[in-house]
DNA sequence: TATGAATGAGCATTCATTCAT
DNA sequence: CATGAATGAATGCTCATTCAT
């Protein structure tokens, strides 16, 4: 009966995912040390045994979330290099949709810095959130980059705004899932981190509509 | 013998406070349920049957610790208060003096960031964080309104403004907790948040400030 | 169909026993505590649900296990009891073939003495043990005061001789248990606990079968 | 205060010893994994978190408690070294001497049995018992070799013969730990494994020491 | 004060057993 | 019959807290 197998596969394989969802939730809402298993299987609405059918450890529950949260984050940022337009289009999409992330789903975000501040992860974890961080940075960086050549980005070390940005974005997703009547933070806000100057004697128009350069 | 009393009672508040600036760094660093008592005691290098001299509960010397941390934080602004000068000035002061703070005592505001984001935090704590968060963004909201009718900041919400500036630092904290290594944020970088972009044929009162974004 | 009922019954005798045999082994291994019905389960190749199907609870199995070692060795003293023979040879076959279970399948002797030292066994088992331990010494003490009659035996307690004849053969049997590669005892060895020395002057009937401790 | 110190030191040390014996005792009537760490606490007469203050884990214990066995084997035989006399009379000595142990202190041997055993054992402890065997079949076997030659004691390999003998003692060691009215083996039957048969026509060199089956 | 032995609530984890499929 | 998901009692172990010295 391979399709009963299959079936079966499926449903642990959703029960899994479920599972991690749930405990994402959890975890980022009392860190690691003190979320206990029980009450992420009470959420789950299942017993506390059977979520060790699923996860070994409560630390490789914590790790599994881990990595979905930040896969979450490294296809975004896939997408986004994949994604057409002028550098300043989409630093602009970024911003937008890094804001909206934050806004919708703060959870996700507040795990990874609950997963940076952990103190005693386990190697697995510490690399996947090293190799997360460098990409962050090296992406927006180099979007950086390429709007300072078009003349959209203010100019500055890229890595330095970078880092801002993605700062920034982190401590808004702590203020966020603690409060969830803030209010999403105004995209231009956070574009004025990057944009440049409107040059002196100049009329702006919309600076959406300049020099359309290719991406290397 | 008053004097010998006296005596003890400093050495008891010193003692104290060396034991919240221990308790400071290593919350911080761990959490509040990582945190073992016997840790802070190693750490400061007396018993830890002796923390209870000073604390009655982990609870209680995790709220004084924050208690501690936010402190530094009000006085900090109290000072900016005080300070004289233009709107602008004194928020190129406040953010300089933020990110050094950041750059060189990082644990203080991620010790705030734990608390914040403490799912079970006493009353006591939570109002306390509560009248801190209020106390730092309409400070900087206040200098961002004044900087706004001098015509230095730029236009938009004060409040987003400010929240956009505290998440920032928030975020640069943590990252600097995680990183030793981290170079500070060149202040131009967090300035633009808030600097207004020149207009056309007007003369800026202190065009000296900026431009600095020099960093090797 | 009586027929396929008949043949599930014995199917389903075949496999209670295989698993029975299974669980001596593992249990002769691990002891009832350590051993989980999973590795059983494994070894047997089934799932262990279906161990449920044939045993209700994991002490019935070990019982019954148990129950099954036991009638080996009470299957064994029949046998001698049948054997025709002078008391000294039948000392000998039961020696030869004491030594010769205990090289070839030391689990079984290493389950009773598990059994044995189960501080919670159940009175079945308890009662079935000590009926073993009752005719083993019986048996053997019966043969050995034959023995001493036909003066082909030491003198000396038959019981305290039967004793440490059933003494000398557990403990070989754990040895044996532990180390696959342990040569069997010589039977002359086991023998000296009971043969009685030569007679000053005296024809021995048997001398060919002394003198033959030989091994390199 | 280096008294006060010392004198803490002394009864921990005295404490841990205690413990040590208390958990020999368990661990023999039940064996590793049927034991609780409360039952063994209780005995004692403490909280069962107090025995984590001198052993940070149950296999702990159990291994220090095996050692603790150990050394009393090996102080045992390496009495037996220093004990002066023919090689008979040593070999008698060391007869007696472990048919009184194993009737004294069956508890002893068969903690050591419910390690050898034990098929989780961690290194250290398989390490100590192998080294312990090693050296039991070794001073068991030199003592008989040397019996050999002296005529005293009955040809076949040596270890052999030691083999059987250590193996009797384990068996009766369980025995004892099962039946406090089981009396004593005699002597006489132990010494049976060895004895040489009286040469037609030879004075022994000691007479007296034969024909001791007495048993009251 | 200062220490660390002592206690026990609390939580992670295991595993026998049940039962829907 | 077979499977393995599901449950929860049982137990190892941790650590905050107390207290005798």
């Amino acid at each position: 009966m391979p399709r009963t197998a299959e079936q079966f596969e499926q449903l642990k394989g959703e029960r899994r995912q479920a599972l991690l969802g749930v405990a994402r939730r959890v975890f980022a809402r009392k860190g690691l040390a003190a979320t206990k298993i029980g009450e992420i299987a009470t959420e789950m609405g299942i017993s506390y045994g059977l979520v060790y059918h699923y996860f070994p450890h409560k630390e490789t529950l914590f790790a599994a979330a881990i990595e979905d949260a930040l896969q979450a984050w490294e296809t975004f940022f896939a997408d986004v290099q994949r994604t057409p337009g002028t550098p300043w289009e989409r630093l602009e999409t970024v911003c937008t949709r890094m804001i909206q992330s934050v806004h919708e789903a703060p959870e996700t975000l507040l795990l990874i810095v609950r997963a940076l501040t952990e103190d005693e992860a386990p190697r697995a974890v510490r690399d996947a959130l090293a190799r997360y961080k460098r990409q962050c940075h090296e992406q927006v960086a180099g979007l950086i980059a390429e709007g300072q050549r078009t003349g959209d980005v203010a100019s500055g070390a890229p890595m330095d705004i970078a880092r801002a940005m993605m700062a920034l974005i982190q401590g808004l997703a702590i203020s966020r899932a603690l409060d969830e009547h803030a209010p999403p933070l105004p995209i231009e806000v956070l574009l004025r981190l990057v944009r440049a100057p409107p040059a002196a004697g100049t009329r702006r128009r919309d600076p959406a509509s300049r020099h359309r350069l290719a991406r290397t």
